[in-house]
DNA sequence: CTCTCGCCTTAACCAAAGTCAAGTGCCCGA
DNA sequence: TCGGGCACTTGACTTTGGTTAAGGCGAGAG
C-alpha cells in the first residue's frame, strides 16, 4: 500500500485501531478519489455508502446543500462520511473540498463486515475514541486555563516521561516553530515562555537540546492549575 | 433506575448510544460505589475489569501509582476505566478522587456480552464518538482562533438554526453567566461581545430574547476565521 | 407602591499574549 | 573565509480579555 495513503489511515481515529495487515485486505477495493477545489463530495440527505479518508488538501462539512455555516473541517488523516455511513443513515452533512484533495474511499459494508467478523477490532475503536475524547476534553481545559510557560513546562515534563524524576536532557521533535503552533501559541511567544521557565532550571540553547534540572519541579509547575487537590 | 444515575449515562459518551430500555437491563446489577477525597478508585498496572460512570464528584486520572503528573480528570457523566476494561488490558493510569464523589459500576463483562450481542449498538457508539470528535476538534480551533465577538456570533447563528437566513428572534436557553461560561469568556466579556455584535443588528435588551437582523451576516462573521474557502 | 435583591451592563484598570521589527548567531555554499 | 539566508531571540507596542467595582433595571415580597 502507498505510503501516503497507509500514513493517513494510521493516523485515523477510525482505522489507527485496525491491525495493519488488515488495513491491506480493507483497503483492497479502495478508490481514490480526487476532489478540486469546491467539488461536493455528498450532499445532506444523500445516502451514505462510503467512507472517506482525506489523504491530502481540506474538506469542508456544511449543514445543507449550500448554506454558508461551517459544522467542521477535515484534513489529513480525518475521516469524512463515516458517522451516517456507518450507521447506515442519510447523510446529515453536506461536504465539499475546500482545496483540491485527495481521498481514498471504501464501502462502508466492507467495513461492517470487517467490524462485526472482528468485535475486539470494534472494541478496541470504542476504548481508542474513548481515550481520545479525554484527551481533548484535557486539550481544551489546559488551552482555556493555563499560561503559555505552564503549558511548555506540562509539555516539556511529558517529553521526559511520567515517571521521570529530576534532572534530565529531551530532544525536541521538531523545530520551535512547529512546537509553537502545536502548543498553539506564537514562535515569540514560546521563546519568552522558555525565557520564563529558564528561572525554574530549564535550559534551552539555540539547539533541540533542553535540559530539565527537576522535571518533577516543572510537572509541579505545569500541573499547578489543575492540581489533583 | 434512579434519575440521578440515568441522567449521568445519558450524558455518558459510551451509554448514551445505548436504548433507554438496555441501559436498565444493562446497570441491574449496577454497585454504586462512594468515594472520600483521596480515595484511590483503582491503580495503574491493576487488571481492569468494571467501568465506572461518575455520578457526582470529581476524579482525577495519573500516569501512575502516585505520580504527580495528572492525565485528565473525570466529572459527572464521564465514565472511567473503559478503556483498559473495554480491551480487556491492565489499567495504563491511576483514578484518585479529588474530591467526595459517587460512582457507578458495572463488570465490563456484562458491557461486552451486551455490545456483542447488539453490534448495531457497538456501531453506533462508534459513529456516535467520531462526531464528538469532530465537534471538539472544531470547538479547539475555534476557541484558538476567533475572538469573543465572532464565537458569540456563531453560537447565535447556530441558535437560529442553519437554514434560517435574514431577520429572526431567538431566545438564549439559559441565563448570560451560564451561556459565557459555555463559550468560554467571561460573563462582563459576553456583555461587551454583545456590544461589538449590536453594530451587527444584533438587538439584545436584558431578556433572553435576541433579536438578529440578518443570520447570514452573522454566520459569515462568526466563520469568516475559519470559511470554507 | 416601593424596597430590595440579583442579574446584567458598563467603565477603568491590568495582565497576558500576539504583532512587528530589529538584532544575533548558525549553517552552508561559493 | 566570507556572505547570505534562516531560525531563533528580544524589545516595543497593540490588542484582547479577565478583574473589579459601580451603577441600572426588573421581579418578587411586603
Amino acid at each position: 500500500m502507498d505510503g501516503d495513503i497507509l500514513g493517513a489511515l494510521l493516523n485515523n481515529r477510525l482505522f489507527s485501531q485496525v491491525p495493519r495487515a488488515d488495513l491491506v485486505t480493507l483497503f483492497a477495493d479502495r478508490t481514490v478519489d480526487r476532489f478540486s477545489d469546491g467539488d461536493i463530495v455528498f450532499n445532506a440527505g444523500a445516502p451514505a455508502e462510503r467512507v472517506w479518508v482525506l489523504v491530502s488538501g481540506e474538506i469542508a462539512l456544511l449543514p445543507g446543500r449550500d448554506a454558508a455555516a461551517m459544522i467542521g473541517r477535515a484534513g489529513p488523516g480525518d475521516s469524512i462520511g463515516e458517522e451516517a455511513a456507518i450507521t447506515g443513515t442519510l447523510h446529515g452533512q453536506s461536504a465539499r473540498a475546500a482545496q483540491d484533495s485527495i481521498a481514498i474511499a471504501i464501502e462502508v459494508s466492507a467495513l461492517r463486515d470487517y467490524l462485526e467478523r472482528h468485535f475486539d477490532v470494534a472494541i478496541a475503536m470504542i476504548a481508542a475514541m474513548s481515550g481520545l475524547l479525554r484527551d481533548q476534553v484535557k486539550e481544551i481545559t489546559e488551552l482555556k486555563m493555563q499560561s503559555t510557560a505552564e503549558r511548555l513546562a506540562g509539555y516539556l515534563a511529558a517529553l521526559a516521561g511520567a515517571e521521570t524524576m529530576g534532572r534530565k536532557v529531551v530532544r525536541l521533535p521538531c523545530e520551535k516553530r512547529l512546537l509553537a503552533d502545536q502548543l498553539g501559541m506564537d514562535p515569540a511567544t514560546l521563546s519568552r515562555a522558555f525565557a520564563k521557565l529558564r528561572e525554574k532550571g530549564v535550559e534551552a540553547s539555540r539547539t533541540d537540546k533542553v535540559v530539565i534540572a527537576d522535571v518533577d519541579a516543572l510537572r509541579r509547575f505545569g500541573d499547578c492549575a489543575m492540581a489533583p487537590t
